[in-house]
DNA sequence: GATAAAATCAGCATTTTCCCGAAGCGGGGT
DNA sequence: ACCCCGCTTCGGGAAAATGCTGATTTTATC
C-alpha cells in the first residue's frame, strides 16, 4: 500500500518529496483530511496542535500545510506567524468553522495560501491543494535557484564583488578599472573569476541571473 | 479651496494624479467616505453605480477604487470581473456590510487590494487607501517601464527579434551567424540595431530591461 | 511597377574581451 | 623563518565586438 501511494503520487505528476501537514485539534476532522488527501496518493502527515508541528517542523520541508484556526494553545493564525518569523514559505491553507473577513483578509495579505470554510467538500479541498501544490513545487525551484545564486554571490571577494557591480551597471572594463583605480587587465582578471564562481559562461547568463535573484 | 487640496496631495507625497474612485449605491456611506477622503487631500469621484463608472472609466487611471459589494444591477464583484477582463490595474478595494468569508477570499485571490467591512474607522479606511496608493504609484511605474520595453520590441523586425533571442540567450555573434546561417557580419548589423531601437548603450541594460520586463 | 523597408554582406580601423602566463603580497600553518 | 595559498595585480597575443562607409537582394506596400 505504501509503494502503492509513491506511485499513484508520481503519477499524479506531483514532485516527489511533497508532504501535506495537518494542524487540527478535531481529531473527526483531522482524520477525515488525512484519509481523504492519502487516498488521493498524497503523503500526510497530521497533528493535533501546533507545538506538536512545530516539533517535528524541520526548516522547509516542501508540501502544504492545512491549518486550524482555532485551536486550544497556540492559535492557527498564531502558528502561522511563528512560521513567517521563522522564513518558512511552506505554504498554508487556513480552516475555519466561524466565518470572520477580517481575520481571512488579514491572513491572505500576510501571504496564507488560501482560507476555506467549513464544511467543505473534498473536491474544493483536493482542489485546492493539488493547486497550492503545484505553486509550491515551483516556489522552490525559484527559492533553489535564489539560494544558489547567493552562495555564490557569498564566495565572491570584495574585489570581485565590485566588479560585478559594475559590470551590472554596464560599463565597459575601461571604466571599471577607471572606476576601481586598477589596470583593465586586472579588472578582466577579476571578471573572468566572476564568471567562474557563478557558474556562467556569458554575460547575458550572468545578469540573468544576478536580476531573477532579485525578485 | 480646490487649489488647497492640490497643495495638501502634494505635501502628502503622493504623485500628482492619482484619484480615489468610489462605487457605492449607499448615498449617505458614498458621501461620507468623499468627505473623510476630500478632507485629507485626496481627489475624489464618486458614483452610485457600477455602470456610472464604467462609463467614466477610460482604462487606465491612476489611483484605486473604493467599491461596494452589494448593489442593485452591476455588483462590485461583477464591477471586479469586468475590470479585470479589459486589464485593468485599477486597486480594488472592497466594501461590505455583510461579513462572507468565501467573496472575501475569491476576491483578494483574484487580485483585490483589500477587503473591509462595514462599520469601518477612518482611520482604517485612510490608512489602506494611502497604502494602496502608495503601492499603485509603484506598480505604475513598474508597468510604464514594461509598457515602454514591450512598445520597443514591437518596432524590431522578426530578424531582429530572432538575433535579440540569441543574444539573450548568451551566444556570440558567431554562434548567432551558424543558428540563422547568416554571415557574421549581419549578425552585427541587427545587433547593432536592436541596441538602438532598445535604447540601451550596453549588453547589461539590455538584459536587463528584458528580463525585468518578463515579471 | 515604383518606392520604401528590410535583410544581406564586405572592408577597415579601433576597441574590447578572452586565454595563458606570471609576479607581488599577506595571512596561516609547520 | 619558510612555504603554501588565496587575493590582487599585470602583460602579450588571439579572438571578438564595434563603428563606419558602402553595396546588393529580397520583401512589403501603395
Amino acid at each position: 500500500m505504501d509503494e502503492t501511494v509513491g506511485i499513484v503520487a508520481r503519477e499524479a505528476g506531483k514532485s516527489f518529496g511533497q508532504q501535506i501537514f495537518i494542524v487540527d485539534d478535531d481529531d473527526a476532522q483531522r482524520d477525515s483530511l488525512v484519509w481523504l488527501l492519502e487516498s488521493h496518493g498524497h503523503v500526510v502527515r497530521a497533528f493535533s496542535g501546533a507545538r506538536d508541528f512545530l516539533a517535528v517542523w524541520n526548516g522547509n520541508p516542501a508540501g502544504c500545510l492545512l491549518l486550524d484556526v482555532r485551536m486550544p494553545g497556540m492559535s492557527g493564525p498564531e502558528l502561522f506567524e511563528e512560521l513567517t518569523r521563522r522564513c518558512s514559505a511552506l505554504p498554508v491553507i487556513f480552516i475555519t468553522g466561524h466565518g470572520d473577513v477580517a481575520m481571512a483578509v488579514t491572513a491572505l495579505k500576510k501571504g496564507a495560501a488560501d482560507f476555506i470554510e467549513k464544511p467543505f467538500s473534498s473536491d474544493e479541498v483536493l482542489k485546492i491543494v493539488n493547486h497550492c501544490l503545484t505553486r509550491e513545487s515551483e516556489e522552490r525551484a525559484h527559492r533553489c535557484a535564489r539560494a544558489d545564486t547567493a552562495r555564490r554571490l557569498g564566495q565572491l571577494t570584495r574585489r570581485e564583488r565590485q566588479v560585478l557591480d559594475l559590470i551590472i551597471a554596464g560599463k565597459l572594463n575601461k571604466q571599471i578599472a577607471g572606476d576601481l583605480d586598477i589596470s583593465i587587465k586586472t579588472v578582466e582578471v577579476h571578471r573572468a573569476r566572476v564568471m567562474e564562481k557563478m557558474g556562467v559562461s556569458s554575460l547575458a547568463s550572468l545578469i540573468r541571473r544576478i536580476v531573477s535573484a532579485r525578485l
